[in-house]
DNA sequence: ACTAAATAGTTGTGCCTTCGAACTAGTAGG
DNA sequence: CCTACTAGTTCGAAGGCACAACTATTTAGT
């Protein structure tokens, strides 16, 4: 920053940015995905993680998701309660519960994705073409930011 | 991206970008205010709107938070409670409520906005410089394509 | 080994958020 | 004047999330 006032009002801009774009996303309603979806968001964010990674600590659940173990701990009760997923002590930790999606699981991951991928892609049709490739970076840059500086 | 396919592709990044922002910046938490006083987010954010425009219609309110009116209603009854805003009603149309803040709801917005501000500073300040304005370009140009394309 | 500190999960509690439906009141058009 | 629409209010209920307290297991320190 080469001046001192600079970053603050960016910042303010910033952060009003980002209220919006939540909002915009209907993510102030954690109760149902922006896709339409009968799954709760972060129902929807769990069968991703494990979608992207099999098997996963409940913990390692927790932290890539940012919640408190009490909250994944139920959580992971509902999904298993669904028969999306299933538990199992794992063998090198006697205190710890390995998660992994079951054939069920792995069906309503595939179309969860599938919609959010046709919601995005909308998204993205709506963004002039020149554009796509900087927004995309600038998110990455800006979760990157938030990581170090958040 | 000239291809057909490519749309698709980018989409999915944007939104596993999407879903890790909102995460990392701690939006799935409603409660947390980094700022002393007790204020909720979704209040939070009514103050912010209403520091940018004055008086506003409690249904204008709405739209711009995405909340339905009744949760609205119960949003400015509390922060009416609290002294932060007033409430008269419309001279032009005698259904509607204008809204506006009072002299200890001006001083509360501007102890947040001071608040979200260092927050947002430190992730500013972790953005290259010259990152910064296309950071802020591109999620206005995301929101607008939410917006149309959502 | 044996105890103390740390770690993974579970459950109890309480706060906060939001929505939808039903109802009142003011407005606008024919 | 009657009807349809719009702004708000109130009621009821579904959920999400965190913190604290408690159990079971593992790891360190002596």
């Amino acid at each position: 920053m080469s001046e001192v006032g600079a970053p603050v009002v960016v910042g303010l801009e910033l952060q009003e940015r980002m209220v919006s774009l939540v909002r915009a996303f209907g993510l102030h309603r954690p109760d149902e995905t922006p896709c339409g979806q009968p799954v709760s968001v972060a129902e929807a964010h769990a069968l991703m993680e494990l979608s992207r990674e099999e098997p996963l600590l409940q913990k390692d659940l927790a932290s890539r998701l940012r919640l408190e173990k009490s909250t994944v701990s139920r959580l992971v009760r509902v999904l298993e309660g669904r028969g999306w997923v299933g538990r199992t002590r794992s063998p090198h930790d006697g205190r710890a519960v390995e998660l992994r999606l079951t054939e069920a699981g792995r069906r309503t991951a595939a179309g969860l994705a599938e919609a959010r991928r046709e919601k995005f892609a909308r998204v993205l049709e709506a963004i002039p073409e020149e554009e796509r490739a900087p927004v995309l970076r600038a998110l990455g840059v800006l979760e990157e930011a938030m990581n170090e500086g958040g």
